[in-house]
DNA sequence: AAATAAGCTTGACGCTTGTCAAAGCGGATT
DNA sequence: AATCCGCTTTGACAAGCGTCAAGCTTATTT
C-alpha cells in the first residue's frame, strides 16, 4: 500500500558521495542547474540505530524525511498507551507529510532496522518548487499517493477479514521489495507479529494463527521472520474482489 | 475526522454572485491583485441533485471541488460490489485531492443533498501557486491535513470498538458542524445508517443497535435521522484514551 | 388512497477474533 | 557456554459483531 517511488531503484547507482536523494525519490526531467539547486538544498544523510526516533507525534516539523536504506515505522499513539502503526516505510519513500498542515509532526517515525535517511527542508523545498515546476508537480503527486494509500488501508481495515487483511500485506510487501529489486517471494519481515498486528487492525495472536494457516496450506513458509511466498496467486486469489487491496 | 476549512464560515458573507470559493476554503492573506487571478481561475459553480455524481474512480482528473453548500459522500467500490465509505464531507471541504497523483480519480464522489459545488481546475492552480506563495503553501497544508485525517480514521478503525467508533462520529460530526454555524447537539443525519456503518467498518445493524443502546442510557435521543446529543460529554468519556479520535 | 419499495429496528444464533495462559524458541548478554 | 528476556506459537474460552430473519415505519409510486 506503499509505494512513493517513481523510478525503478535498482536501475540507478546510488551516489553515496553527498546524499542527493534526488536519485531515490525525486523526479527525473531536471536540468542541471535545477539539479544543482536540489543539491544545495538537500541536508547531508543521517544515520539511525535501530530503534532510533526519528521524529515524534508533537515535536516541530521542519523537514521531510526520505529513506535512504534501511526501514521504519510511523504510528499514532493514544494517551492510554495503544499504538497504532500507520505505515511501513522503505528505501526512496517520503515521511513527515502529516506535518506540513499544523506544524507539528502527527506521529512517531522509528526506525526497524538501521538505516539512512535524507533531510528534506520542507519550506526550501516549497520555494525551490516555485522556481521548478515539475518539482512542484512532484510533491503534490507524492502526497496525493500518500492518501490514496491511506483510503486503501480504510478499504482494508474497514472491509476485509483476517486472512484477507494479511495477504493483502504480504503482497503489498512483496510488490514493493520486488520493485526495488530484491526477490518477491522470499523476505524477511523487519517488524513484530505485533506491529504487522496494528497495522492491519488484529492482534498478534492473530497474526501469528492466520500465518500458521497460509503454511499450513502450502501457501508459505515462515520460518520466524523469514518468509517465503510458495503460492502468492493462492494469496492474490484470496484478496480477488477488494479492488485497490494489492497495492498500487 | 474532516475539516479543511481554515476561517470560520458563519463568520463571513458567501458572495452568491460568482461562486468565489476564496471566502469558503482559500486562504485569507491574499492582496486585491491576487484575488482577482484567482477569481479568474474558479470556474462557475455547478448544482447537483442528491444521488448525483460528483466523478467517478476511474474518470480522468482535472479539478478539485470545493463544496458550497451541501454534502458528499466519498468512497471507493471493490469489483464484487462492496463499498467503503471514506468520508463525508460538508460546506469548505475539498474533493478529488487522491486523483492527483495519477491523473485518474481514485474515488467516488456522491452528493448526498441537493449541493453546490466549485470546481478548481488543477493545473491552473498549480502554477498560481508559484505566483501567490501563500496559495501553494495552502495547498500543501489541505493535501497535509487530509492525510491526517485519514490517518485518524486508520486509528479508529483499527482500535476502536462499535460504541466508540460511533461516539466518535457523532462528535466529529458535532464539532464540524458547530463551526458553521450549526448547532453543535441537534442535527440531521444525511446519510444512511449502511454508509455510517461503512465508513466506520461496522454493519448497520450494529449501527442501528449501538444508536439504540446511547438512547436507553439517556446519551442521545434519536428520531430517525434527527440526532439529538443529550450528553456529549458522556460520549466523549467514552473515546477518552483514543487519542486525535475527536477529529482535529 | 392504496400499493410498493426502501430504510430502520430488534431478536436469535453463530462465527470470527480477542483474551488469557502456558510453553517453546532464539537471540542477546555476561 | 549458560542464563535471561523478548518474541512467537498454540490452546481453551469468551465476547463482540456479523448474519439471517421478521416486522415496522416512512417515503415513493401509481
Amino acid at each position: 500500500m506503499n509505494d512513493q517511488t517513481l523510478i525503478p531503484l535498482h536501475t540507478l547507482k546510488v551516489s553515496c558521495s553527498n546524499c542527493s536523494l534526488r536519485e531515490l525519490c525525486l523526479p527525473v526531467g531536471l536540468n542541471r542547474e535545477e539539479l544543482a539547486q536540489l543539491d544545495a538544498v538537500i541536508r547531508q544523510s543521517r544515520r539511525m540505530k535501530r530503534g532510533e526516533f526519528l521524529f515524534r507525534s508533537g515535536e516541530n516539523f521542519k523537514s521531510l524525511y526520505a529513506i535512504r536504506t534501511g526501514f521504519f515505522k510511523t504510528c499514532v499513539s493514544s494517551q492510554d498507551g495503544r499504538e497504532q502503526v500507520t505505515g511501513f516505510l522503505m528505501s526512496g519513500e517520503l515521511m513527515g507529510l502529516d506535518g506540513i498542515s499544523s506544524s507539528v509532526h502527527g506521529c512517531d517515525a522509528i526506525a526497524l532496522e538501521d538505516s539512512e535517511v535524507c533531510e528534506l527542508p520542507f519550506s526550501r523545498m516549497e520555494s525551490l518548487g516555485r522556481d521548478i515546476p515539475s518539482l512542484q508537480h512532484h510533491f503534490f503527486r507524492l502526497m496525493s499517493r500518500e492518501i490514496v494509500r491511506d483510503q486503501n488501508v480504510m478499504l482494508l481495515l474497514g472491509n476485509m477479514k483476517a486472512e484477507e487483511r494479511l495477504a493483502a500485506f504480504l503482497l503489498n510487501l512483496s510488490q514493493r521489495l520486488s520493485s526495488r529489486g530484491f526477490a518477491a517471494n522470499d523476505f524477511v519481515l523487519r517488524m513484530s507479529r505485533e506491529e504487522i498486528g496494528s497495522f492491519l487492525g488484529l492482534k498478534l495472536e492473530t497474526v501469528s494463527r492466520t500465518l500458521s494457516k497460509f503454511q499450513q496450506q502450502g501457501w508459505i513458509v515462515v520460518d520466524h521472520k523469514h518468509i517465503q511466498l510458495v503460492k502468492p496467486d493462492s494469496l492474490k486469489e484470496l484478496i480477488a474482489g477488494c479492488a485497490h487491496a494489492n497495492g498500487q
